[in-house]
DNA sequence: CGTACCGTTGAGCAGGCTCAACCGCTGTGG
DNA sequence: CCACAGCGGTTGAGCCTGCTCAACGGTACG
């Protein structure tokens, strides 16, 4: 490595890594202007972890932003049954660290031993700030569709299918308001399917084992109705 | 509905539904400000569809941005096998549209009746475009992730292990600059399960598979090597 | 009122999970 | 230097559940 500049070299600035929207690259490239590198690299640190340590933990507070330099870690939940969803391998110019409520909803380690760069969430978002502050709504909104996308990996995982049509049904009820135990489906049970990734089938089968359990009463087939609410929540848990 | 101004009421402007980066919100809120709400209503114009329309297709130039308004959508992609991949359900204050390479990459179909704010994305990027254009790159690299998401979701819905293990080999050979028959693999067993939502036991047996096929050459642990180019892309197709 | 498509139910199959044993590498302490 | 513990990885046996194919019933729309 030869850094003999008191700035580091253009090699030494965070990069982030992506398709564009427009038209033109496919792949997977540099987005950031040299510009906007080096206005990322002011208010960043390089800060290097060990293999297999803990860069932070889901729900502690959310302090900063982070951009992999090199190496790769690995963001991931501990399930209550033991075994760990991996929601994503990081790389050279991935971000993670954008938060919840203040909080990093992931867990994440070293898988080798990682460089990144190290930004405080408050000095981004002051730069983020500038205008209108539009944009930044539509990065909250991305963000938040992003959770959603992992929320329903999990789901995916979940093998059972009654418990995987719970998960669907109470995903349906947060998104109401009013989080009454009526919920309505206005999509197909193929929509359904495809959402859970099941078969036609299996989703009837479930909404009937669900029904016959007594978890769940359907009037119609567009309108369900929690009856016994402890047991709906374990099983969507 | 007292629509009597010439200007839409505050009901009839866009919202944009999201959990908030910061402290204090859980839930699924408006995230615009009244202004924000101008400026986006400023250049968007309403548009309404019939159930079971489709409003865009995948692949088809993307021109347009979409908030929804009022009803429910579904976005999608079909898939080789005949079977449809539903990624989400979308209703009020969710946003869709948002490309890659100048192309929608999900198809979407209005579940029940449809209303949308229709914004021309060229306008909403000269918005964007407003200042250093530092958070617009994020924007994008969110989305980048979200597709991702979208595609691991893809994976996880493949029945077949040494499918699953397949489409992850490709997902790191794609993310290398170089797409050489080469695959550094530097994570463990283990967390390729936890990743591909597998038993750590199927992973080394789809793993044994592909090598017994003779697509898939393992040298050592940590190192893969396509040997059967055709077959493989075929797996992870 | 008719015709699709959606939805439900049944039978049989297959692939992944669980439990369990064993191998191989690594790092540690005697 | 060697023995051992621990973990990751592999392989085997049996179970479970979701998929496929198939037939029938119901609903919604023209």
């Amino acid at each position: 490595m030869e850094t003999k500049h008191d700035r580091p070299p253009r090699a030494m600035r965070p990069m982030l890594r992506a398709a564009s929207f427009g038209r033109g690259d496919k792949a997977r490239v540099q987005i950031l202007t040299s510009k906007q590198q080096t206005e990322l690299g002011r208010i960043s640190t390089e800060i290097a972890f060990r293999r297999g340590v803990t860069i932070y933990e889901a729900d502690s507070p959310a302090d900063w932003v982070f951009i992999v330099k090199e190496g790769v870690g690995k963001a991931f939940q501990d399930l209550s049954n033991g075994s760990q969803r991996v929601f994503a391998f990081l790389s050279a110019g991935d971000v993670f660290g954008l938060a919840q409520d203040g909080r990093y909803v992931n867990s994440v380690k070293a898988v080798t031993p990682v460089v990144c760069f190290r930004i405080p969430i408050g000095e981004l978002m002051d730069v983020f700030l500038g205008d209108s502050g539009l944009e930044l709504q539509f990065l909250v909104k991305m963000t938040h569709e992003l959770r959603e996308a992992q929320r329903q990996q999990i789901i995916l995982t979940r093998h059972q299918a009654h418990a995987r049509v719970a998960m669907f049904l109470r995903m349906l009820q947060r998104r109401d308001v009013n989080e009454s135990s009526r919920i309505e489906l206005p999509m197909t049970r193929q929509d359904i399917a495809g959402y859970l990734g099941l078969s036609g089938e299996a989703v009837s089968r479930a909404v009937a084992r669900l029904s016959r359990d007594g978890i769940v009463a359907f009037r119609g087939r567009h309108v369900a109705e929690i009856l016994d609410r402890p047991r709906f929540e374990q099983l969507a848990a």
